[in-house]
RNA sequence: GGCGGCGUAGCCAAGCGGCUAAGGCACUGGUCUGCAAAACCAUGAUUCAGCGGUUCAAAUCCGCUCGCCGCCUCCA
């Protein structure tokens, strides 16, 4: 069974075909360098990584292109506001974009190219497109010429007519066609500015994308992806580009995920309702952020909130913790005599664990169904952990053992169950301590007084200090081997 | 107005023609406990927005209606 991708292209799944065996050539939009990143962002970053980590994982090679836009109008108003340089400001933004990433534990591409250090390639790709009759000159302005490309629209699914018929776009009288869009544009004075054929001046954004994934993935290659708002006119337009230029078809697949949203409205600078990766991981641990984006499919909507936080808060805690108690399994007390507890049931949804994900995954990297595969094996695990006796047999031990470091192999796809679990666990009650007025000194001399207490049968002091605890949030367990303390969610 | 998507238990979310409609969170019951908490175990949709149709068979395909969202302007 070959790997399944929803392709917006043909609006259908199709088997992944890559034009050389056992290679993907993958090219995605980067970000735009001149804010912090949101959520959306890391959406976007993150389901392509997971895409990139599965495509390997299944054997293939992959070879990663993600740009950075580093000149465009924002850049440069926002270099205005702040008195810096566009490039500065643009270098300022892609540091702040990896201090994000490595947090996120977003693997790095192959190549990450820069608009800035491709102008020579624009140039030449719009020089092309000028000779093939496909752009003109207009004032100090290149504009690509949508008449001359039967097939525009092919990608977004509409037609020259109706764009035009409810084009929201003002007439410009530069144009020939209303829906064409411009290659280059001459600078005006303060501007960065580039020397070309048709006057100093910078490249437009389509084109750098077609100029880019050209030179380094060639005239056709498998895969683009982008967030589902570059469809159109972003995408559309690289097609008109890069198929217009070369005859050929520039991409066989193209990706596109969802968006973040917030109470159900798409997040954005223009709206104002967006949240910036940092503002998220301050409360929460990266992979939290990961186990969220990939419970529901990369192509749906996601609506971001602090319950969906919290659930998914939980959900990994409930994989840690399993975890935990297969790290913790000591191989001590292993009875070879002993028949094993886990029913042939037990061991065949166990052992079936790997085939299922890969179904999942297989069938456009579906990380939701995927993730169930992981949960249904955890309560399985669970289960035959709850009921093992004090000297274990060795084929309970041996399944379990195994089952986990496939769990944790699988999970590692999407980024999870990356850190120890025990260290997890501990560096969580860490971070939330910090948040509360009490020292773990004090808890832990609490829990002494109480258990002074519990021995003298005090239960009326016993509980008090309990309910003093827990009105800070600190919730007590009383388990044979002591009393433990964990804080309330 | 044009194009596209969505509507599945209290919430989130898989399933995309046929085995008991995954899984998570929450709730409830049980085990444990001095009582709790935590943990673990168990339980929930005769039903998939509504109405028709196709089919031996539909949450899944088709049509209509209702509701929500996105793109058509920079946007992940």
């Amino acid at each position: 069974m070959s790997i399944q991708t929803y392709n917006t292209l043909s609006r259908r799944k199709e088997p992944l075909k890559t034009l050389e065996d056992g290679h993907v050539k993958l090219y995605v939009c980067g970000i735009t360098s001149y804010d912090l990143c949101h959520i959306g962002h890391a959406r976007s970053a993150l389901a392509f990584d997971m895409i990139v980590r599965y495509l390997r994982y299944r054997g293939y090679t992959v070879t990663y292109i993600r740009n950075f836009t580093d000149i465009d109008d924002k850049i440069i108003n926002r270099a205005a506001e702040q008195g810096t340089s566009a490039s500065a400001l643009a270098q300022r933004f892609i540091d702040e974009f990896y201090v994000d990433m490595d947090k996120l534990g977003v693997d790095r591409p192959t190549l990450e190219p820069r608009a800035t250090e491709h102008i020579q390639e624009m140039i030449d790709l719009i020089t092309e497109l000028i000779d093939k009759g496909l752009a003109y000159q207009s004032g100090t302005d290149v504009y690509y010429s949508v008449n001359g490309f039967p097939e525009y629209g092919k990608l977004s699914g509409r037609n020259l007519d109706d764009m035009q018929a409810g084009a929201r776009i003002a007439i410009n009288e530069n144009k020939t066609n209303p829906m064409d869009f411009v290659l280059w544009k001459g600078s005006k004075p303060g501007e960065p500015t580039w020397d070309s054929p048709w006057g100093p001046g910078r490249p437009g954004w389509h084109i750098e994308c077609s100029a880019m994934s050209r030179k380094y993935l060639g005239d056709t290659f498998d895969i683009h992806g982008g967030g589902k708002d570059l469809i159109f006119p972003h995408h559309e337009n690289e097609v008109a580009q890069s198929e217009g230029a070369s005859g050929k078809k520039s991409v066989n697949t193209w990706i596109h995920h969802g968006f973040v949203t917030i109470s159900d409205e798409k997040m954005s600078k223009s709206l104002g309702n967006f949240l910036t990766i940092r503002d998220v991981l301050k409360h929460y641990h990266p992979e939290v952020l990961r186990f969220f984006i990939f419970s529901t499919h990369y192509r749906n909507p996601l609506d971001f909130s602090e319950t969906a936080m919290a659930d998914a808060t939980a959900g990994l805690d409930r994989l840690y913790e399993c975890m935990a108690t297969i790290d913790d399994l000591s191989n001590a007390g292993i009875s070879e005599e002993k028949t094993a507890i886990a029913s042939p049931k037990d061991s065949k949804k166990l052992h079936t664990i790997e085939e299922r994900f890969q179904k999942a995954m297989d069938d456009d990297f579906n990380t939701a169904m995927g993730m169930g595969i992981l949960f249904d094996a955890v309560k399985v695990i669970n289960k035959i952990c709850q009921q093992l006796p004090v000297s274990p047999s060795q084929a309970d031990i041996t399944l379990l053992k195994d089952s986990a470091i496939l769990i944790k192999k699988l999970a590692a796809i999407m980024g999870l169950l990356q850190e120890d679990a025990r260290k997890y666990l501990q560096q969580k009650k860490a971070t939330m301590l910090n948040g509360l007025d009490i020292s773990e000194q004090e808890i832990l001399q609490l829990i002494q007084e109480r258990k002074d207490a519990r021995v003298a049968k005090d239960w009326a002091r016993s509980d008090s200090i309990r309910d003093q605890l827990l009105a800070m949030g600190i919730e007590l367990k009383d388990s044979s081997s002591g009393t433990t303390w964990e804080i309330r969610r």
